[in-house]
DNA sequence: TTCAGTAGTTCTGAATATATGAACAATGGA
DNA sequence: TCCATTGTTCATATATTCAGAACTACTGAA
């Protein structure tokens, strides 16, 4: 098992944020990751996504997200449990995280509202 | 020649914009559209890259932005002018491409500094 | 009108990246 | 020890990206 990669976020080309959160799966975990307080386990994880995923798919979008700085993981035990990094991040990239996972809840809410208007719309016809 | 795509702001997966920002080449011609308030012609935009790049290759950036929605494109004669579509997209996401566009240039900065440390310790040696 | 020059685009194959099933490693009980 | 659980790594099929070559579209000059 090779040990984890967490660079430091000097180290970290801003690409390769935007590029680990440029996917759909990645952003919705690290969106989670963000709102819990407490850090979360991959099975935990995949729960909170639309469709199922398999775990080896599951673990390389960690791994991207470890290795572009947004999350810590540390092995306890059998799991693994992802945090943040959103401070350090903050100090560096003032407002980005913040801005990112904002436009991901907006999204978010534009695709429910959609989905109940196409409900209401089946619903009458 | 087909007709240019620019799809509404609505349309545009989040992915998709995070995605043509998720590269070196396309934020910097991003944040040279942003920072010009007159659009720029793609031969003008190649004179603000670090490496000059075939222009296959920049007709394909162009086209990756132009259909994440972040610039409107305007065949003017025999040049395409290039321009920002900032306010659409900040009343959709606020404070994303701020963000993104403030977190290139930090890096730029960085880069810079880090460039001149190694110019002086060289020229020490 | 024809020609030459300029500004971009499209096509295409090679290089690169991504997703996932299958095999594997690590840990914690029974 | 054996098994179940959690996650990783490997192999490979698939998809994406880059850049040279050929092309389109427009302009001005002859």
């Amino acid at each position: 098992m090779k040990p984890l990669i967490h660079p430091a976020i000097e180290d970290v080309p801003l690409a390769a944020i935007l590029h680990a959160l440029a996917d759909p799966v990645r952003v919705a975990l690290f969106a989670e990751i963000v709102a819990q307080d407490c850090p979360r386990s991959c099975s935990r994880l995949v729960s909170v996504l639309d469709a199922p995923i398999p775990k080896s798919t599951l673990s390389q979008h960690l791994r991207i997200l470890r290795e572009a700085g947004l999350i810590r993981g540390e092995r306890h035990g059998v799991e693994m449990r992802n945090a943040s990094r959103c401070p350090e991040i903050e100090t560096h990239y003032p407002g980005l995280l913040t801005s990112i996972v904002g436009a991901h809840e907006i999204q978010m809410d534009a695709g429910k509202k959609r989905a109940s208007r196409l409900a209401r719309k089946a619903a009458r016809a």
